[in-house]
DNA sequence: CCTATTTCAGTGTTACTGAGATCG
DNA sequence: CCGATCTCAGTATCACTGAAATAG
């Protein structure tokens, strides 16, 4: 017996938790083909937006603010640093730390992922209007919220 | 300077892409957690599910009924078999494949799982009311069906 | 003494790839 | 010969853990 077409699978099919977790598989390969293609690496883009938005800072705070976990962070930046988008220099107030900057080149690429990103978004949501695409996010970050402070 | 709290990161924060990106992870941790604490894996529940609603099937339908791919498919019967949670027979009519078939056993267990899959469900979406949960499978529903037509 | 930061090495999950053996 | 099935071995991404060295 071969499926010409899947069927649904009804008791999954309709289940929030499968239908989160599909989404973001095909999310996911759009987003990292997008940045592939353009020579970028899952947090790169995370790490710049928080360095452009919040100026320079730590690994732990970058950390907290793109919601990168401490040692993924520091190979993020080690690659960072090796294409020259970001500077290390060890922060004179407080030995322990690194403070981390964005150059202009860095910032330069970052303009080049937000219109690599911004495109990703338009394929991942084709078949939502406007509309439907703002009720979407609304709810997503309204679950978002809710897991990050009950943690 | 210390991060009292996570100020938002404008950029990401209302990004889908990175929204449900998060979202998917939550969620993965909530029914990771709770099938873990009932004794079982990831795609179990997928595969007993599809099992009790079409019966007997061929692994490679299985696998594209319940969306998995046929090398996990292998590894995962191979664990509800050791449970007798199905039977794996040859399929005398074609010779390549394998008949596979939920036990008794096998079909309590996935009532089981139904309860437990439901109740984190409910945490998952526990901010929403009951016409928000739809709105939000409803939306995803629909990105997905999209994805699936243009693979 | 305890906490925080940076770093390294390594784990675990899920999705997936490639190849071999078998069979239609 | 081609295509499908089952299986195994192994890769890659991402989140995360544990521990060491350093510093407040």
């Amino acid at each position: 017996m071969n499926l010409a077409d899947s069927e649904p699978l009804d008791r999954v099919d309709r289940l929030p938790s499968w239908l989160i977790n599909l989404t973001a598989v095909h999310s996911h390969r759009l987003v990292f083909a997008a940045l592939t293609a353009a020579g970028a690496h899952g947090h790169h883009y995370r790490l710049l937006a928080a360095l452009e938005q919040y100026g320079p800072a730590s690994q732990a705070d970058l950390g907290r603010r793109a919601g990168i976990d401490r040692s993924d962070v520091v190979a993020a930046l080690n690659e960072l640093a090796a294409d020259h988008h970001v500077e290390r220099t060890p922060d004179p107030a407080d030995r322990r730390r690194n403070i981390v900057t964005i150059t202009p080149d860095g910032a330069r690429r970052l303009r080049r992922l937000d219109t690599v990103v911004s495109g990703v978004q338009d394929e991942l949501l084709a078949p939502l209007s406007p509309a439907d695409r703002d009720r979407l996010v609304d709810l997503l970050a309204r679950l978002v919220r809710h897991h990050a402070k009950t943690d």
